[in-house]
RNA sequence: GGUCCUAUAGUCUAGCGGUAGAACACUUCGUUUACACCGAAGAAGUCGAGGUCCGACUCCUCGUAGGACCACCA
């Protein structure tokens, strides 16, 4: 069976079918076993499976199948997320709509109708790179389920006083009149000019640089470094805005660029990002300039009305009419502009709902800390996320689609009701509140905004554990695993601690690992840069296990590069484990495992083997799976292979019984092992050869609800290490003076070795003759004599 | 700008306070009883500057380069 003649596509094939038939990975509800549970992390609905998913997925799989091998009955759901931008997008363009143009609860139909029929394909790909997780626990972040377990975190958090409505400035597109989130601008390059204005502070002037003239009605304060000599002296004066005959504090504070136009700004509620962190810093007065339409306010007097621009040029002229611009220049900037149209953004302010969090820091640390971290170092990123914060966690988003606030105000007195935990989930753009307000009013008006995707996707835990019955669900939780990405600490893990210790007091899981990110040589993928690899070819090209293989020797944290060498390497693995496979059980056709008596080489090295045994375990216990690839790829190509097979290959042709039924039981045990060992990495091929010739004599119906490896009983001696590595060194030696002599590895020789050496030897002298084509092994100085 | 990670043969990686170990590529040789997708042998390496130490590739400081996340771009 040499690799070109088998089909891995047909293994592969055959063993998925088997495993989904037998439920081999199915959770068992009623088992006493202990219970390891993942939080899979729930792949966004957005095209197909990327390489960087096929490492990840694959990274956890392992840890997913051996737990599994351990003995551990498995929950290892699946989940998508289908709730964000992304999947929005994807289904307007494949379904040829708007979602604009329908209704909240039609879309998120058309949503779940399309999910219906392409989740299918979408999964797929992750059956076939051999993901283990147990296919009839699946959820999605839109369907019931989970929107009645949003809705439910949000009334939860709402009844704990730790959500709240208020005034807060929100990005808004002046052009589509609505507002926009964070991914839906995008940076844009945009010439304009830096405009050199004469502030007065005592009659004096003070030169600010800024794009935004039009603002300073707006202007509330203006600030300088705290440091800056220049501006010093200028500490706790007040400044004179130009054309606008008031005046605003001149400040300190480090936020300021000193290298930056005249090292001196102007604040103005709300021109950017820094201008409302200083608002609610210094807790200035919020100065709208600019209506929802893009047009002046009236607090600009005579440009009232104007659009922007027409106000920003008018403006300009105005101020150099009264001399009060000494400079301005034709700059290229960065600004933010809605991917849309194309149109700057504008902050305007309006009622936004917050997670009130900001006042829990020190706990928050607290619950990382409680966390076993893996590899350790990521928890500074969470640390550091915590540390910076600086707003509470703003949770509304003017978006169409996603899951809707249970929420309605009274149209009377403006009271907010909440929806009943009952009645959930609910729509409030469709239903009714089932009451009516305290005032007696019956008249509401719903809430249009959506939950941030992370407000649902924060409860994975309680989504994925609520599939089961009330007995399970608390078993499960908190989960033993959260495997993900490094990049969404801040986001998805942080938010998913502190929802579950909200919620519940507690942590949501026990460990964490971190993975890395796929890069192609060094650099992230992605599809601006043209350098993505799409895994679906890798598979067509080299098959599952070899890609898995590659995944394997990734390092938890670490970014990895993607190497087709490695993946080749896999699929030399493979084809080296079948063929070795294929001597074997030519020569073990009708072997029954039973117990005999081990000649000295085999005892020795199964010795070795139950280090190895011992190795891989405590490696795989600590979620270092690379090891464990490693050491037994090692072990099997250097150990087992070039020594092992080519010692007892005289014996097994031409050994006596007693030779024989050792070496028999060592090659079938060992490579059993060796399998099993594998299994987690490479589980097509391991199924194919273990389905094939141990199935009959195991119990297991699969090798991947078998019995992790344990060390095998034998006899252990204090110098079996000593004699191992002799022996080894022996060979090679010998080999060596083959290769100088350019004689073939089967030449027959006579062997002269040390006296000492000869007798440490003495037990498996028979089995260095043959391994070494000696007829006769003499004492004294190394030597090799051709015959 | 803040934070974190990384730096080892041509390439990609492992390891360690005391001789740096694989793999791919390279050179030479070998193959009548698993495998040429093979076997054997060979050549080839610790980013730079300081420091701690009997001893540093390993620990510390600084630098340089690469990468990631977050923030910012008046």
């Amino acid at each position: 069976m040499a690799g070109e003649i088998v089909n891995l596509k047909d293994i592969e094939e055959r063993w998925k079918k088997f495993w989904e038939k037998e439920g081999i990975y199915r959770f068992d509800p009623s088992s006493k076993k202990k219970i390891y549970s993942i939080d899979t992390p729930p792949p966004t609905v957005s095209g197909r499976m990327h390489i960087g998913h096929a490492c990840s997925y694959s990274q956890q799989d392992f840890i997913a199948r051996f737990m599994r091998m351990r003995g551990n009955n498995i929950f290892y759901p699946f989940g998508v997320d289908n709730n964000g931008v992304a999947t929005e997008r994807l289904i307007e363009k494949e379904e040829h709509v708007r979602s604009r143009d329908m209704s909240r609860e039609a879309f998120i139909k058309l949503c779940l109708n399309y999910l219906k029929k392409e989740l299918p394909l979408f999964i797929q790909d992750w059956k076939n790179i051999g993901i283990s997780c147990d296919w009839n626990m699946e959820y999605s972040t839109i369907n019931e389920h989970s929107r009645k377990i949003s809705q439910w975190s949000f009334l939860d958090l709402y009844n704990k006083g730790r959500v709240y409505r208020k005034d807060a400035p929100a990005m808004w597109c002046p052009e589509c009149q609505t507002g926009i989130s964070q991914v839906e601008a995008q940076d844009k390059e945009i010439e304009t000019t830096f405009n050199d204005i004469v502030f007065k502070v005592e009659n004096k002037d003070l030169i600010i640089a800024t794009t935004r003239p039009e603002l300073l009605p707006a202007c509330v304060a203006v600030f300088y470094y705290p440091s800056d000599s220049r501006y010093k002296k200028l500490k706790g004066k007040m400044a004179k805005v130009p054309l606008f005959a008031f005046e605003v504090p001149i400040l300190e504070d480090k936020r300021v660029d000193m290298k930056k136009g005249t090292g001196i700004v102007m604040c103005c509620t709300f021109g950017d990002q820094t201008d409302m962190e200083w608002q609610k810093a210094y807790n200035f007065p919020i100065k709208l300039a600019i209506t929802e339409e893009g047009r002046m306010t009236e607090i600009t007097g005579k440009y009232k009305g104007m659009k922007i621009k027409e106000a920003r040029k008018t403006i300009i002229e105005d101020l150099e009419k009264h001399d009060l611009l000494k400079n301005h220049k034709k700059i290229v900037h960065i600004v933010n502009v809605h991917e849309r149209c194309g149109t700057e953004i504008e902050f305007v302010k309006s009622k936004q709902w917050f997670v009130k969090y900001l006042d829990l820091k020190k706990e928050m640390i607290k619950w990382g800390e409680k966390l076993n971290w893996y590899p350790k170092f990521m928890e500074v990123r969470y640390d550091n996320w915590i540390n910076g914060l600086q707003w509470d966690w703003l949770i509304s988003r003017q978006r169409y689609f996603g899951i809707p606030f249970p929420v309605w105000y009274c149209k009377k007195c403006g009271e907010i009701v909440v929806a009943d935990e009952k009645d959930l989930p609910v729509d409030p753009l469709v239903d009714k509140p089932n009451k009516k307000c305290k005032c007696g009013s019956k008249d509401f008006i719903a809430e249009k905004d959506v939950l941030d995707t992370w407000f649902t996707s924060s409860m994975s835990p309680i989504i994925s554990t609520r599939l089961l019955d009330r007995k399970n669900q608390e078993n499960t939780f908190p989960m033993s695993l959260r495997p993900q990405a490094h990049e969404i600490i801040s986001f998805w893990l942080f938010n998913t601690v502190v929802k579950s210790n909200l919620h519940f007091n507690k942590n949501p899981w026990k460990d964490v690992v971190i993975s890395g990110i796929v890069t192609l040589k060094g650099e992230k993928m992605s599809k601006s840069k043209g350098n993505i690899i799409q895994p679906q070819d890798v598979l067509k090209n080299y098959g599952a296990d070899a890609l898995r293989y590659w995944a394997a020797s990734s390092k938890l944290g670490e970014d990895f590069d993607y190497q087709e060498k490695d993946v080749i390497t896999g699929k030399r693995f493979i084809t080296k484990l079948m063929n070795a496979t294929n001597f074997i059980f030519m020569n073990l056709k009708d072997y029954r495992p039973r117990k005999i008596h081990l000649v000295d080489t085999d005892r020795i090295f199964l010795v070795m083997l139950n280090e190895l045994i011992i190795k891989c375990t405590e490696s795989f216990e600590s979620y270092e799976y690379s090891k464990v690839k490693s050491e037994t790829d090692g072990f099997f190509w250097n150990n087992f292979c070039d020594n092992y097979l080519e010692i007892v290959k005289n014996r097994v042709y031409n050994g006596t019984k007693e030779e024989k039924d050792s070496a028999f039981y060592v090659l079938y045990n060992s490579l059993l092992t060796i399998l099993k060992l594998m299994a987690p990495f490479t589980p097509f091929v391991t199924e194919e050869i273990y389905q094939k010739y141990f199935k009959d004599k195991e119990k297991a119906k699969s090798i991947h609800i078998s019995e992790w490896p344990k060390e095998i009983q034998i006899e252990k001696k204090k110098d079996d290490k000593e004699i191992y590595n002799l022996l080894r060194d022996i060979i090679s030696k010998v080999r060596q003076e083959k290769s100088i002599a350019k004689k073939s590895m089967n030449s027959k020789i006579e062997l002269t070795i040390d006296k000492k050496e000869k007798e440490m030897l003495k037990e498996i002298l028979n089995d260095l003759k043959a391994v070494s084509g000696a007829d006769l092994i003499k004492e004294g100085k190394f030597k090799v004599e051709f015959l």
